[in-house]
RNA sequence: GCGAGAGUGGUGAAAUUGGUAGACACGCCAGAUUUAGGAUCUGGUGCCCAUUCGAGGCGUAAGGGUUCGAGUCCCUUCUCUCGCACCA
């Protein structure tokens, strides 16, 4: 490799301050009364899980963006609360240590230190005395009090689900960390496969905030998408549950529908083949060949159901139920494309308006009835009431028309039907308004070492949560970190940290909780810690809670869309139940970084060998020109690849202002023509860094120095505030040169550049000269001439005579400052 | 299929309320300086013609519309990315 011969010193100059703002504590931060509310800003990073592998490009990228932003705000007059952290428990230093049989907390720290190094060599402007890590005791301490409350609310408890069980971890997984992948359902992390089977959790009753959760989203500024995919994910749908009677017999089956409308529509049932009323329902001859269903619909729970779902699968019970409005004898099915955990378990099925149940039909040949006319295809009245019509022409009719053979609700809209029907059945006691949703309640249980022991007891049958004061459980030193084997986590086996004595009092004997949390935990409550992270009497004080909440700026990858974003949500609401905090959101401001692709435009990877290594960047370039490159490549929330030759353009520029900034500095006035740029560039960096475009903020700085690189002379009263619009970007060098110039440090303490509105525009403007739309010539005229006397000028142009020439001009617009267009025939 | 977003030079990308498309940077070409250079400096660079002078044509995924004027607004179509995916 080549030697670069660099005359700029980042090699010196970057350690230098790094270790004056550590010294000096330069971004510490204190709450100050006297500091107004809205001069208040926390700016927050996703923090990172410490891996062995450190960091990658893409951290730098979210914490260069907020780094910039705080440093702008500070030097704006603002109070920046701007923390790091460790999200640092975890599974692969639990793997690990299973592999080496390394504590997992020694390797964590080991990674912390190595992380934490990394960071700081990147200059940014964290207040240092904030860090959290959250497998210190101190911290989970209050993840347990949190957990604590959540079963005091009824918000936390047991059931014995159908899980995902990962046989290779020898753990549960939640859905959500759950992928369906060619080969079946895998863990997302390590990619392993996963089974279902029915075990004991700690499960939050997540469900019971989903409508808080939708309806908090409209109030946040987010991306779009984000909120969709929560929307999404949560899955609310409003209908009716209806009460169908199993013919001959006392019991009913319930539905739940979205489409009480098409009830006259419904030809048959479907339950899920877990539902307990098939045994009921099964006649006896229909019976072996429904247990033969059931049979294989449980196997393939384990495979995958939905994924064999194209071809649907089902038998028919022998059994009748009858449709509640018009008494038909309909026959009831069993089919493993109805879902047990969502709704009632049970479908009626209407296949003229359901393509499911279209489908279905189609493949058992059940009867299909219209009861939705399309009134765009065909006129109502005119439906056919034994055969189907124009709407049913090519399969099945989800949206909404017009009723049709439907009583007397025919005739009417889609809409009004959906209510007179559920009216029409709540007065008959045979359904009812319900609303359901596709989100479940979070399976809270990792059959793991390295997390949040569940600070509870059971004694006996009875789960007795660990008194407050006895806060941290701590995690016991364990023989070895593999599961037990029987689905319990490694503190299965660490008997004198399992069995203990009741905490009610009566000194029974009794065992640990020796499930742990996943973690999410931990990650659901860190912006609140770092609000007062050494507060030992609880998560956080509340007038300083008060002092800063909510998260006014939170930036991160889209990896998190739903996850963690859905539960800090989460567990935020419950803490605004119960007045932990002063806000019913966390993050009132969210932004996803995209992701720095390869040079190859392809995901960076080992297996590719495309990824680029954050210290070989700063060892061969500096932080600053990672940091402005980073920043430079194009919106902080696109994707983008990376590149080495651009990386090296961006160096080119920090070399050049180090290079004018050796000039001596005059005192004396600067030519006029670079005060406006100045004053241009000051406007545009200003705009541009507010709104997070630091792309166009890179592009006018450098517009500015190419201009000044022109120039003989270096005058200060360009050079300082040029420097101060530096700082955030290239805050490194611009110490440097910002001591240089004979100022004492720290630039990062300045106020912030303003400019003149008159210098950021010039006296003199090109004025486009178009004639009929297309620009045929330009000349200059003094900024603000009247419109006649552009439009005069303009015609004088050769060119334009050229092509007026002959012609007559029917309108002349004139555009001050930028345009004369003459309309011609 | 549903939901969200995006299509602009060889490349990453710019472009207020519609007003000179391609700023800035990379790459490339030519030149200067240099023992050498992924150094530095100067000039050029959307495409097609002409190439000596621009009084030229075409250009923002495709097609249509509104307008004096459209990358920007409206309609239709196509492509790509991401997310969800039998949720009744």
């Amino acid at each position: 490799m080549m030697r670069r011969m660099s005359k700029y010193p980042f090699q010196s100059i970057e350690p230098k301050w790094q270790q004056y703002w550590e010294e000096k504590k330069t971004f510490r931060v204190t709450e100050d009364p006297s500091v107004p509310p809205e001069k208040r800003v926390y700016v927050l990073d996703m923090f990172p899980y410490p891996s062995a592998a450190g960091l990658h490009v893409g951290h730098p990228e979210g914490y260069t963006a907020t780094d910039i932003y705080s440093r702008y705000l500070r030097m704006n007059g603002y109070l920046v609360l701007h923390p790091m952290g460790f999200d640092s428990f975890g599974l692969p230093a639990e793997n690990y240590a299973l592999q080496t049989g390394t504590h997992p907390r020694d390797t964590t720290e080991a990674n912390i230190t190595y992380f934490r190094k990394q960071i700081k060599r990147l200059g940014f402007s964290y207040d240092w005395d904030r860090e959290v890590s959250t497998h210190e005791p101190s911290y989970y301490k209050w993840t347990q009090w949190i957990f604590l409350k959540l079963y005091e609310l009824g918000l936390a408890y047991m059931e014995e689900v159908p899980v995902w069980y990962c046989p290779d971890m020898g753990t549960v997984l939640a859905n959500e960390e759950v992928i369906t992948t060619p080969e079946g359902p895998r863990s997302e992390r390590g990619n392993y496969p996963v089974e279902r089977k029915p075990l004991r959790q700690w499960m939050l009753r997540i469900t019971a905030y989903a409508d808080r959760l939708l309806e908090g989203l409209d109030q946040l500024d987010w991306p779009e998408s984000i909120k969709a995919m929560q929307r999404n994910w949560i899955g609310r749908s409003e209908g009716a549950d209806v009460v169908f009677p199993v013919a001959d017999s006392q019991e009913q089956i319930e539905v739940f529908t979205t489409r009480p409308d098409t009830l006259f529509g419904a030809t048959y049932m479907v339950m899920a083949p877990e539902h307990p009323l098939v045994d009921t329902v099964t006649t006896s001859d229909r019976r072996s060949d429904v247990e033969a269903y059931r049979e294989k619909a449980l196997q393939k729970t384990d495979l995958e159901r939905t994924d064999l779902a194209k071809d649907k699968t089902g038998v028919f019970t022998g059994g009748y139920a009858v449709n509640p409005v018009n008494d038909a004898r309909i026959p009831i099915w069993i089919g493993d494309y109805i879902l047990m955990n969502y709704g009632t378990g049970a479908i009626m099925a209407v296949p003229g308006h359901d393509e499911r149940d279209w489908e279905f039909a189609e493949k058992f040949e059940l009867p299909i009835v219209q009861v939705v006319a399309d009134p765009e295809r065909e006129d109502p009245d005119r439906v056919p009431s034994g055969s189907l019509g124009k709407t049913l022409s090519d399969g099945a009719f989800a949206g909404d028309g017009v009723s049709v053979n439907s009583g007397h609700f025919s005739g009417k809209r889609t809409e009004d039907v959906k209510k007179e029907i559920v009216e029409w059945l709540q007065e008959r006691e045979l359904g009812r308004p319900a609303v359901n949703y596709k989100l479940r309640d979070w399976i809270f249980s990792r059959q793991r070492y390295w997390g949040e022991p569940i600070p509870v007891v059971h004694c006996g049958d009875a789960v007795v949560p660990l008194p407050e004061d006895q806060l941290p459980l701590t995690l016991p030193e364990v023989e070895t970190y593999k599961p037990a084997g029987t689905g319990e986590s490694p503190l299965a086996t660490v008997d004198s940290w399992v069995n203990t004595t009741c905490p009610d009092g009566s000194g029974k004997p009794a065992k640990r909780e020796t499930n742990t949390m996943p973690q999410w935990a931990g990650s659901c409550w860190y912006y609140l810690r770092f609000i007062d992270p050494h507060n030992d009497q609880e998560p956080a004080a509340r007038d300083k809670i008060d002092y800063w909440m909510p998260v006014d700026l939170y930036v991160g990858g889209a990896e998190h869309a739903v996850l963690h974003l859905l539960y800090a949500r989460f567990w935020h609401k419950v803490l605004y139940d119960i007045g932990v905090v002063n806000t019913d959101e966390p993050f009132q401001r969210l932004v996803n970084q995209g992701m720095i692709l390869g040079e190859d435009g392809m995901r960076m990877s080992k297996s590719r060998g495309n990824v680029i290594n954050p210290d070989d960047v700063i060892q061969e370039y500096g932080a600053d020109t990672l940091r402005l490159y980073e920043m430079f490549m194009g919106p902080l929330e696109q994707e983008k690849p990376w590149s080495t030759s651009g990386i090296a353009g961006v160096h080119r520029f920090l070399d050049r202002v180090w290079r004018v900034g050796r000039r001596k500095l005059e005192n004396s006035q600067a030519p006029d023509q670079i005060r406006r740029l100045l004053h241009k560039t000051i406007k545009k960096v200003t705009e541009d860094t507010g709104t997070l475009n630091f792309n166009t903020a890179i592009s006018q700085m450098m517009v500015f120095i190419n201009e000044l690189h022109k120039q003989e002379e270096l005058h200060r009263e360009v050079w300082e505030p040029f420097l101060r619009l530096l700082g955030p970007y290239a805050p490194h060098i611009a110490e440097e040169l910002w001591q240089q110039a004979g100022n004492a440090p720290s630039i990062a303490n300045q106020s912030w550049p303003t400019y003149v509105q008159s210098l950021t525009e010039d006296e003199e403007v090109a004025i486009a000269v178009q004639v009929n739309g297309k620009v045929r010539g330009e000349f200059n005229a003094p900024r603000d001439a009247d419109k006649d006397h552009l439009a005069e000028e303009a015609a004088r142009i050769d060119n334009v005579k050229r092509h007026l020439d002959g012609k007559t001009i029917a309108r002349t617009i004139v555009v001050p400052n930028k345009l004369v267009n003459f309309v011609v025939k």
